[in-house]
DNA sequence: CGGAAGATTGACGAATTTCAAGCAAAGTGG
DNA sequence: CCACTTTGCTTGAAATTCGTCAATCTTCCG
């Protein structure tokens, strides 16, 4: 699975090779590298730890998650390669969501020390870090819209829609699909909707012809015609310059 | 209304006192005090502006909110004293959603560019920065395990303790209740729900004696018992000793 | 081959939306 | 000060989406 160079990590120059207490978390770590592999199913950052850790994702995916006391289940976002993970502990001391390992990830680590050590030296990698936490924010707050306002089917082809954006821009897949190596009850837990009804509005979009998804691969027939279904607000962020 | 000390505004030591054109925009300024005023109504900030405006809140309240193609809008949050806006704008160079006011407010401004020259002088505060996104990260994180996951009742119980507690923070309010001058109808459009079952909820939670909010003051008998309605997860999140 | 995880399907019921009025409070102009 | 208007709140009934239950099927893997 193609991904993203450690060079775009915004805290390489601070990349520090931190050892982990063996066993402590079920990661195999290349310390030649500064990188790790989590294994499909790895707990990266649980909730109400105190992680010291701060992860760019190199490549493969997973899932920002919480669980309620009634146990149920909501998928705040998919991790896809050049997130960065673990911000809200670096900043607020403790994980208020989980983030697990859907496939096998490569991750670059950092150490949280390292993190105020970069607004103090690299006001440039802070304003990145900032840009990028901006990004994820804007994606939250459409998550927020299509939630409260879209139907199940609107909220499928918006969901589909911009993971195939978003996979597509860190090279993943070709125009016609990527993989989205997902179960239908990640993306039902995403959606705030059943498995059930989830599995029957992804057969009427199959039907069709307007979005194929079936053995971790997502088909589109044609994006833009989904975008439509979707009620997806167009708009490509860009890196703001600097003043 | 009580309020929030300029002091606390994260950029204040870069606060600069920007004429707008007269008329631009329906605001009253005391250019003397670099701060704004703005009346009910009043968009602070629009979908796809170019704002050079940033904003810290000092008292009032309002809304942000996403409008879709459908007509249907969603708001994304409730802005109270002490929130920061702008800063999508600031750093993506759009802004994906509107804020308007909802009660006359007073707002500490600052242009863009300051943005950038806080993060080279002032580490500090662009961490100050970093924590705030963090912060509001966490809220729209938590808004979409609600809208995903709880149904009315629940959702109801949960925005009414998060404000409660929101405005008890900033000085709002007695251990009683707090002014929530907002309507049935913003309610409803932040949690996904139609104005009718929204009302009924209410009339519900009320009669059940757990909430009453009318002529723009919640009261609440039992905060604990509302959380627990709610399914409310406590944490509270604390500034971060850097390092 | 057997087992487990995930996908699929139909039937039924519950939560929520929509539609359609009516009511109450607060302003506005004469 | 009073019609008149506007905005927001309230209520009932009908329509619908969506969730739950229960079962079956498929795929994958050891």
């Amino acid at each position: 699975m193609a991904g993203v160079s450690c060079s775009a990590c915004p805290l390489r120059r601070f990349r520090i090779f931190t050892p982990f207490t063996p066993g402590e978390l079920a990661f195999q770590q290349d310390f030649k590298s500064g990188e790790l592999t989590a294994d499909p199913r790895t707990t990266l950052l649980m909730e109400g730890s105190n992680a010291p850790q701060l992860f760019t994702v190199l490549s493969g995916m997973g899932v920002r998650y919480k669980t309620l006391e009634n146990g149920r289940r909501q998928v705040i976002s998919f991790v896809l390669p050049g997130d960065f993970l673990g911000l809200q502990a670096g900043v607020m001391g403790e994980m208020r969501h989980s983030v697990e390992a859907t496939t096998r990830m490569r991750l670059c680590v950092f150490r949280r020390e390292d993190l105020w050590r970069l607004f103090q030296a690299q006001p440039a990698r802070a304003y990145d870090l900032t840009w990028l936490g901006a990004i994820e924010e804007h994606l939250l707050g459409e998550t927020i819209v299509t939630l409260g306002q879209r139907d199940a089917t609107q909220r499928i082809a918006w969901a589909f829609y911009k993971l195939f954006r978003r996979l597509r821009a860190v090279g993943l897949g070709d125009p016609r699909g990527v993989p989205l190596p997902f179960r239908q009850q990640d993306l039902a837990d995403a959606l705030g909707l059943s498995l059930v009804h989830t599995n029957k509005t992804l057969k009427r979009l199959a039907a069709a012809g307007q979005a194929v998804w079936s053995r971790g691969r997502l088909e589109l027939a044609d994006p833009a015609a989904l975008a439509a279904i979707g009620l997806v607000d167009h708009h490509r962020p860009e890196r703001r310059p600097l003043v």
